[in-house]
DNA sequence: TAACTTTGCGTATAATTTACGCATTTGTCT
DNA sequence: AGACAAATGCGTAAATTATACGCAAAGTTA
């Protein structure tokens, strides 16, 4: 009923953050084992007595310190047995967005060396890890047109400007910008607020907020968020 | 580096056919164990040398001999360590559909009792499975509007009020059946047929059938599907 | 043949998306 | 100060897509 197995089972999350007008994501250098001094993904084996999520939050906090700002699961790896060659481990991947205020501070704990990489300039990857980033990417690039979770990679008050950026870089199309505005402000659950910000050039750009409860409030009513250029 | 684990990896499918005009799922009942006699869905445990993906396909076909018309996976449930209550078992979730017309032949295998539950007429599951299904149902929702998934719980031909019925049983809406017609036709993925249906009443209607390579080839050229009603 | 049922096509209107134009508000250069 | 550059912010016309129906066509049944 209970059989044996030989098999490990592991989390590791792949963290975005922006700044910089870049996507980028998170990696850590690997202190020992077969994969020593290679870059890999946060992530780490699971314990008995705790749940999945759990085991990636405490990862995400031993090895980097950061508060992630939206997690869920990605997918999970295990059709390649041999994706770690000494022994069979399953990897639950998770799926993490850290607001780019959050991407300064490199964590003040025991972390092993962790590092933002811009997602055009990564190094090679352990494992199958540079597949699962493709996957983690895919993911992004879907998610952004059908949630709001773009306001997750942002600081709280941030500029147009940014977020059409940020759609921009990751999405790699070009948008109109005044179209964008105008579908996005339609939406009615960004609020304006009175700060502005001055640039060397150029007029200057108020801030906005994401009202995240008028957005759950209108979600409850039916709407739909989705944002579709040509 | 490879610790001891006192965890289990299971894999579930959770089967969906659709056949009298209602979305259906397949569930086994259980032989022995604690939940002896309890239904629940089709899985087992992974084995060591198999891919997470082989398991499934290989309980489907000791457990109820069907071919799966389509299969993915779905989610993987490991955050309630006690979902089985004897020890802690990590089930990767596995979304299946089966054409109507595979839905009759009840396997020859040496299966379990297998059997065929309407939607809205499920009895008791064992373990966490109703929460399982629940999510898996969410999924078939979502997916049936934005990618051509209806198809593959339909036989290779049929009518046109055979797809507009299991869109509206399975996302429980009216649909305007013409500019239903019109908007799928519009797509240019189904081929008309010169077969023909005689019912006993009403204009006879033409059998359709979907050409999927016709569909890759639509969506490499950018083409989105989606179904979308008011 | 009249009544009924279901399929299949078309058209008018409303709503949304797309493509732009341009005024506004700042800094900088001369 | 005035001209210019840079970026924000608002608006409007045209094209496209979605919605709401009307109704002919092709069978069966009485």
């Amino acid at each position: 009923m209970y059989p044996q197995q030989n098999i490990r089972i592991a989390v590791d999350a792949i963290v975005f953050g922006y700044s910089h007008h870049q996507l980028h994501v998170l990696l850590v250098r690997q202190k020992y084992g077969l994969t020593q001094g290679q870059w890999a993904l946060v992530g780490g084996f699971v314990r008995d007595e705790e749940s999945l999520q759990t085991a990636v939050e405490r990862e995400l906090r031993e090895e980097t310190g950061l508060t992630v700002n939206y997690l869920e699961q990605l997918y999970t790896f295990g059709d390649d047995i041999h994706r770690d060659p000494r022994m069979r481990v399953v990897s639950v991947a998770y799926f993490a967005l850290v607001n780019s205020t959050e991407l300064r501070p490199q964590a003040d704990t025991d972390a092993e060396e962790a590092h933002w990489f811009p997602i055009d300039q990564l190094p090679t990857l352990a494992y199958d890890h540079a597949h699962i980033l493709e996957v983690a990417l895919q993911r992004l690039k879907n998610k952004l047109t059908y949630q709001p979770i773009g306001f997750d990679l942002l600081p709280e008050y941030f500029l147009f400007s940014d977020l059409e950026n940020l759609y921009c870089s990751i999405l790699q199309r070009e948008i109109d910008r005044r179209n964008f505005r105008k579908k996005i402000l339609g939406f009615g659950f960004l609020e304006e607020t009175n700060r502005i910000y001055k640039k060397n050039a150029g007029r200057p750009a108020k801030f906005f907020r994401f009202n995240k409860l008028k957005y759950n409030q209108l979600q409850k009513q039916g709407f739909l968020f989705e944002i579709n250029f040509a």
